[in-house]
DNA sequence: TTATATTATCGTAATATTGCAATATTACTT
DNA sequence: AAGTAATATTGCAATATTACGATAATATAA
């Protein structure tokens, strides 16, 4: 009781049974990539050698829980892996869930008619 | 409670923060792939031979008033032209604009940093 | 013009997202 | 065990999204 689930919801009131898998797949994935922090997150991350610790709150410019909770969402996705080293937690890309989405997001691209208007 | 000194800003010490174009360009075209019912949409006009007319709403089975708010959105980045066939508004994918995303998005893929973990 | 069909907008209710202060938890160090 | 630093969770307010009924606007045809 009083819980309260703050996970982002996909589809809030809408009708879930008329999607297939494909297009909740996709839309998933492109919620975790429609915020700018999210997005500034992964680029930062993949900018970095080593798994980034602890200096995102300083480099994104929110708060701690913000991006705390920006991360729970990414992590959802599974894109994100993270490792206690030392009294921080370190975060890195899963390669092989990233490469994943890739696919996902060309195929999308890829699959649109151009032969029209 | 270990909570950083980052309470007072000290001049000259700027902040970073601010997104940058690119995550902003990123995070609206995602936000509009977020919803499954304008994925649907999407991919169901990119398997037309021609420009769609009027019969989303069948298709996808919303409101024909959600139907026309989520071409707005769809609109809003670009991708879809309309114009009256009869006294239908057909719809297709703007070809410049579609390509341009996918450049945006497969960019970001790209770039992911892998040697990491 | 009037009737009909299609699309857009308005109003509004239900739900989701975002952000942060306060607090709790976790991991390490001494 | 106590202290410190990093991260997660809770609670809540502000805002945004989603959906649809009612209605307005638009385009064509009769």
């Amino acid at each position: 009781m009083g819980f309260r689930n703050r996970s982002i919801q996909l589809m809030g009131a809408s009708k879930t049974h008329i999607y297939n898998q494909s297009h909740i797949t996709l839309a998933m994935a492109a919620k975790v990539l429609s915020h700018p922090a999210r997005v500034a997150i992964l680029q930062y991350i993949s900018k970095q050698d080593n798994c980034i610790c602890n200096d995102l709150v300083d480099i994104i410019g929110l708060s701690q829980p913000t991006i705390s909770q920006h991360l729970n969402e990414i992590k959802k996705i599974g894109v994100l892996k993270g490792d206690y080293q030392g009294k921080n937690l370190c975060y890195c890309i899963d390669k092989g869930k990233w490469e994943e989405l890739q696919v996902i997001f060309n195929e999308f691209f890829v699959k649109i008619n151009h032969n029209c208007c």
